[in-house]
DNA sequence: TTTTGAGTTGTTCGA
DNA sequence: GTCGAACAACTCAAA
């Protein structure tokens, strides 16, 4: 048989976007079983078809870019980098390769998937092959419905059909070695700039991005913390939650090999069946956050219930930059805003906390929450963020009822009970007695003065006082409620 | 079509 | 200190 100059040579672009693994990893799979070269490339576009990342996923973006590469380097490939719009970059890339395929594992975010539809429809009428897999979710966003044909809008019907139509995939191990084209320029990752300067506000991010960083992540916490999550992991003071978050984010790890380590980890009686289900189901929320948006894009910006966008919204440019800054008086709120500055991450529980004094105890938009999150969080997740803030503010699918107002000093006694997490985060606090630590205001002077404690010089004093604060939110959300039924009339 | 049961994470009040 | 009820009905999903 005469190969000539046989088309199967042209290489493929293996585009990487969230998926940054190389176990695992459908669109790499098939790119290699097609036995062409392969041109893997990370395409930095911070233009306006998607959200631009944030500062501290720019931080985690970095480094998993340089481990991923480091990874092809190992097989013989390298990561190719290029900035700038997506479409004029993989042209670009395509004409000085010849290549004529591009594969990718599919992101369901509603702006990307759009943006990758209209690229895959040009490309394909000019003779490309682009090709798709799900490689970020167990069941693609779209594809779990309710009997009626319809999307589900509350969790526990969902998750339960999510996991009666899901079947774990197959693993598939990055391939040995990946022959790569030499001649291909790649950008120099440095001079993206990703990492901060002047100043350097990540020092205190503890983190170790890329897959290995993912892998070794996972299964310290199936064979250990894992076993007591159900109810460790509202404890923010306890090293009890998995902090995969930014992996799976980025797509360091298969959602899929974090529910198999967990079911695994009960099989073998490392964890009860329990606990290790209560951590699926943390996954299945992962889903139904994205699904959610896939069938509700408006809820990046918009409530999910339109009457809540009425709400009479504060503006409090002091109260929240209180908030920001972890200056609200509050300790557990303070302590988590301070954690989330420092670390780029913040214990969900306090996350909860946090979100429930901007929206109600302020009074301020969550879509101001949403926007400090998406920059500060090495997790930042367009679907999990809109749909958590949505739920703290009673707007979204499913969400709490409006009047659930977390009580912050409650919160705390009840979940920072030995202040393990207070005194780590606000350590001006860090001499308070227990019994006063959450409520520094009510403890007596010579406690304060024993403890170093000057309130509104070195701790503030509460910026709103909690019982008056909820009687506010509760007449504001109230009032949408009456918006509402006065609609229905 | 109608009915029925259920619904992530809380707080406050009064007995 | 502990307990149950109220908060406020509503929407969803499935039988």
């Amino acid at each position: 048989m005469i190969r000539g100059d046989d088309v199967t040579d042209k290489p493929v672009i293996l585009w990487f976007r969230q998926d940054l693994r190389l176990h695992d990893n459908p669109a790499l799979t098939a790119a290699a079983a097609t036995g062409a070269p392969i041109v893997p490339v990370y395409v930095l576009d911070q233009g306006s078809r998607v959200r631009p990342r944030g500062a501290a996923s720019l931080w985690w973006l970095d480094k998993s870019l340089r481990a991923l590469d480091a990874a092809l380097r190992d097989r013989g490939s390298r990561l190719i980098l290029r900035r700038g719009d997506s479409e004029t970059e993989l042209r670009r890339l395509m004409a000085e390769t010849g290549a004529d395929r591009l594969y990718i594992n599919r992101q369901w975010e509603p702006d990307a998937a759009a943006r990758d539809s209209d690229l895959a429809h040009a490309l394909k009428a000019e003779g490309v092959e682009v090709k798709g897999w799900n490689g970020s979710n167990l069941m693609p966003p779209g594809s779990v419905l309710n009997g009626s044909g319809e999307p589900y809008k509350v969790f526990t019907p969902f998750s339960k059909a999510l996991l009666a139509q899901w079947t774990p995939p197959p693993h598939t191990l990055g391939p040995r070695a990946l022959l790569t084209p030499e001649d291909v320029a790649s950008d120099d990752l440095d001079a993206w700039g990703l990492h901060p300067a002047r100043p350097d506000w990540s020092t205190g991010f503890d983190w170790t991005p890329g897959e290995a960083g993912a892998i070794s992540a996972l299964s310290r916490f199936a064979s250990g913390p894992m076993a007591d999550y159900a109810d460790g992991r509202d404890h923010p003071g306890r090293p009890v939650t998995s902090r995969l978050s930014p992996y799976l984010h980025f797509g360091e790890v298969a959602p899929w090999r974090a529910v198999e380590a967990a079911r695994k980890a009960a099989a073998d009686g490392k964890a009860p069946v329990a606990q290790a289900e209560k951590f699926v189901s943390e996954i299945v929320w992962r889903e139904f956050s994205a699904h959610l948006l896939h069938h509700f894009p408006h809820i990046s910006d918009h409530a999910f219930r339109p009457e809540y966008d009425a709400l009479p919204w504060r503006d409090d440019p002091k109260g929240l930059k209180a908030w920001t800054r972890g200056l609200t008086g509050y300790p557990i709120v303070d302590a988590g805003m301070r954690q989330l500055w420092t670390t780029g991450w913040m214990h969900n529980r306090v996350r909860m906390v946090v979100a429930s004094f901007l929206i109600k105890h302020l009074l301020i938009d969550w879509r101001e929450g949403e926007k400090w999150f998406w920059d500060c969080l090495v997790d930042a997740d367009l679907a999990s963020n809109v749909q958590n803030w949505q739920w703290v503010a009673g707007s979204g699918a499913d969400a709490s009822p409006y009047f659930r107002i977390f009580n912050p000093i409650t919160q705390g006694r009840k979940f920072d009970e030995d202040g393990r997490y207070v005194r780590r985060w606000v350590p001006e606090l860090a001499r308070l007695p227990d019994r006063w630590l959450h409520a520094p205001w009510e403890a007596p002077p010579e406690v304060l003065r024993d403890a170093g404690v000057r309130l509104g010089s070195n701790y503030p004093r509460p910026i709103v006082e909690h019982d008056a604060a909820r009687k506010r939110a509760l007449d504001a959300l109230k009032s949408v409620d009456k918006v509402r039924r006065d609609r229905e009339d």
